[in-house]
DNA sequence: TTTGTTTGTTAAAACGTTTTAATTACCTTT
DNA sequence: AAAGGTAATTAAAACGTTTTAACAAACAAA
């Protein structure tokens, strides 16, 4: 009572306990048992421990890291934290890395790679033992140099082309080949794309996907993918009108954020999806869903990135000290399709 | 280069200026200038920036911890993460903390009050600074003594009845009262809402509010509040089911889970809305947005919620010593009023 | 000259751990 | 009884800061 409710430290439970701070130290950390371990008498162990537990000893996060120079923490830097498709990763991340014992420090570019970088020197400085990167265009400099210095890193969503670096992603190829596919088979041919100006690997290779899906197909002369700046979404409504002059039926969204844009100036400009004009998209999406706006939809598999992601790290993270080894994950899309808008179920309501 | 590249220290530096590493210390925090200074010679901290800036020397984190106990870092605990209204309002809280150099831990309780009680612990290991929390029911008692003991805490979204903690929240009476009374205004009469059975401050003030403005208006005798366990969501079905033989015309959904859970199962069961049935929900959404589903909904200000609980905790934080101001903070919360489905703008594109 | 004041600088302690190397105590062997 | 081995324990250094108290030098006032 009269101490003030101080924090109770090693030194507090050496005292009580009779021993020194090594051995109180030992035991908490475990080395008193297995193989090359520091030989603490068993019963001596147990009365520390329970001393330990009596005072409620928690170690000192500070000290411990200081000291050995592992913080256990990670970071995980995305484009917008906000974002749905980001927020769910972020999720998996979070409770993966909880049972880890890691905590994980969060962060957003907003596409802008001074921001990351800004992030990483944070982070850096912050002590975090590795990053999950989303790498924005214009950050390939900083994410090289990164991993030149051994720096336990993994990328997602997206790759740096030309670099060496672990990282976890989609096959976005297949993804924009399937989810065009669907469009076709249901008989559409003037099939356009809407995607971002941005240089990003995911990016180039759904455009891909669609591309060759529409060539396989024989609709090579119908291929046209409209590039939008991303700070400048307002010019989708231009594209959407353009197209409509030259009978476009259907559209591939390259991602979720580009979808409700799309679908939005739609609505605004008093066409009806699909009855107007069909579509696909990136990413599932509640009112897609809901009302069958989308004839399919790419699904991804979220728990996969995150745990993917973290367990590529963790590894990394562990083996420092080798050459560094780059992993590719490469996670596999699934492609749901809806029945169209006419064919919503009319269950109704059987009793009463 | 033979070195290694080792981190630089303060003590680099001092040796490479050719001064004591207290002075490099007094320089690199400022505390060479202002009121209570140092009195550091001028030209002496410019060789010290100078050397600083050209090592790129980046201070040890856990070394300053460990030596003036703060951490710059704060943790925030929401029921989901994933969940977009805590998405974007931890967004906002990161930002907003990044001007200000602090970091940001994130962490989920789903609801569940030991889970909050073990991220409490683990993030005053980690040292933060203080605590943003969503508070979930049955975990009173924890917080109580979290704030007993003086920590900086901020409550979120949600208020503990009977404790004295500040907190950040919406007028959940005025939002209930204002969205149901949109429904009111369109000549409904048997409106019912749908809500938790958990015993949350928020959830409770908007059940009020419904109740106040249903006998209000007349209509008292059609007041009924439907209670599902967040576990059990599926119940839902049953509740809506029951509700249409009562000739209900309308819902007010407590949360937008709720909505959402609720307009999903009646589409499931063939109900159109708002052709079949109407309602009015919390928190905007985009398909309700996007297609007018909902007659109103309440939007919260999102950007406000983050800002207020920043600065109230950052302040409490400064005043650690003081015995603890409690602060309360009470957004309005504001109407978002859509035309019924029949007057979706039918603007066809002018041109082309 | 002495005394006092201001200015600039530094030595050293402290924060709470982890870990190495040394030390003690106690058995076995010879 | 001496030597060697093993089991258990500990003293002390190190991690990189911040901050206090002391010190030196220069100058001003007596």
């Amino acid at each position: 009572m009269g101490e003030r409710n101080r924090k109770i430290t090693i030194k507090d439970i050496a005292a009580e306990a009779g021993v020194s701070i090594a051995l109180v130290s030992f035991v908490m950390n475990g080395k008193s048992e297995g193989k090359n371990a520091y030989r603490v008498n068993k019963e001596t162990a147990e009365r520390i421990r329970s001393v330990a537990e009596r005072l409620n000893y928690q170690p000192n996060e500070a000290a411990r890291v200081l000291r050995s120079g592992k913080t256990n923490a990670v970071g995980v830097i995305v484009s917008d934290i906000s974002n749905k498709f980001f927020a769910d990763i972020a999720r998996c991340i979070e409770d993966r890395a909880y049972k880890h014992k890691y905590t994980v420090l969060f962060g957003s570019t907003d596409e802008n790679p001074q921001k990351l970088e800004n992030l990483i020197d944070v982070f850096r400085n912050k002590g975090v033992d590795g990053l999950i990167v989303v790498p924005c265009e214009g950050a390939e400099q900083t994410l090289r140099k990164l991993a030149n210095e051994n720096f336990p890193l993994v990328l997602l969503d997206r790759e740096v082309p030309g670099a060496e670096l672990s990282s976890v992603v989609l096959n976005n190829r297949r993804a924009g080949y399937q989810v065009a596919e669907v469009l076709v088979r249901q008989g559409f041919r003037r099939i356009e794309m809407v995607s971002y100006s941005m240089n990003l690997s995911n990016i180039r290779e759904r455009e891909e996907g669609y591309r060759s899906c529409m060539t396989e197909n024989g609709l090579g002369e119908y291929v046209r993918i409209h590039h939008l700046r991303h700070e400048r979404l307002d010019r989708i409504v231009e594209v959407l009108r353009d197209a409509r002059s030259r009978q476009v039926e259907a559209f591939v969204f390259a991602t979720n954020t580009l979808a409700m844009q799309g679908v939005t100036a739609m609505f605004r400009m008093g066409w009806q999806v699909p009855r107007d004009c069909s579509m696909v998209c990136f990413d599932t999406n509640e009112a897609f869903d809901l009302y069958h706006t989308a004839a399919a939809c790419v699904s991804q598999p979220i728990e996969r990135f995150g745990a993917e992601a973290l367990d590529l790290l963790l590894k990394s993270i562990e083996h420092r000290d080798q050459p560094m080894a780059c992993t590719r994950v490469v996670l596999t899309p699934e492609i749901v399709e809806y029945a169209g808008a006419e064919s919503l179920p009319e269950v109704v309501s059987a009793e009463v």
